[in-house]
DNA sequence: ACTTCATTTAAGCATTTACTTAAATGAGAA
DNA sequence: TTCTCATTTAAGTAAATGCTTAAATGAAGT
C-alpha cells in the first residue's frame, strides 16, 4: 500500500504519533493504547509496514516498531511540490497583472 | 471528509496537481483529463470540497475550481509535527548517550 | 416556453476496508 | 517436550468506497 492510503486511517496516524513520541515500541505496547483488538492493530501495522511508514526490528520474542521518517517526508514533499507549482503560477500571474498596469516586478 | 482520507485516492491527488498547474479550472476541463465519467469526477470534486482541499466559485453556468493551499498545508504540518517530536527524542537520546561517555552537547 | 450546456444527484453494484473471533506461528522458559 | 507469551494470519462480515448509467437541476440562449 502507498503512504497516502496508509495515512487515511486515523488509527494508523495515531500509531505513527505514538511511535514518534516513544521512539520504539513493541507491538503489545501499541495494542494497549487502542480499544480494538490486538489483531486489528497488527493488521494496521502490516499496512504501515507495506507502505514503509514504519520499520520493524526483531528482538527475540518481540517486534520493535519505529517510524520511518523518510517515507513520511515523501508525503510532505508532495504537498510542497503542489505548493511550489501553485506559487510559481501566482507569481507569473501577478507579473502579468502588473505589466498590464505599466509596472513590472523583476 | 477529512484531508487525509480525501488524499488517499490517486485521482483526487491528480485533480489537485492539475489545479495547482492551471490555477483555476471549470469542472468540464477537469473531467476531460480523466478516462472515467464526468459523474465520477464530480463525486471526487464533492469529496475534495467537503475536505476543503478545493474551493469553488460560480461564474454563471460554470463552476471554477481551485486548490485550497491552507488545507493542504495542514497535512504537511502534521508530518512536520511528527518529525519535530521524533527529532526532539533523538536529541535527548543522543544527549543521554554522550553524557554516559562523559561528554555533553549544549 | 423550449433547448442546450455544465454540473450534480440518485440508484445500483463490485470492490475494498476495518473489524471481530479463532487458529496458527514461533521463540523462550520450565 | 510442553507451556506460555508476543504476534500474525485466516475467515467471515458489515460498512465504506469508487464507479457506472440515468435522471435532475439550473442558468443562458433562441
Amino acid at each position: 500500500m502507498n503512504a497516502f492510503s496508509a495515512l487515511s486511517d486515523p488509527s494508523r496516524r495515531q500509531i505513527l504519533e505514538l511511535l514518534a513520541h516513544k521512539g520504539q515500541m513493541q507491538a503489545t505496547d501499541i495494542y494497549s493504547e487502542f480499544p480494538s483488538s490486538a489483531s486489528a492493530i497488527s493488521q494496521h501495522l502490516k499496512i504501515l509496514r507495506s507502505a514503509r511508514l514504519v520499520t520493524v526490528e526483531r528482538d527475540a520474542k518481540l517486534r520493535l516498531y519505529s517510524v520511518n521518517m523518510d517515507t513520511l517526508c515523501e508525503v510532505s514533499n508532495w504537498v510542497a511540490e503542489i505548493n511550489q507549482v501553485w506559487a510559481a503560477r501566482m507569481n507569473r500571474l501577478s507579473n502579468v497583472l502588473l505589466a498590464m498596469k505599466g509596472t513590472h516586478v523583476k
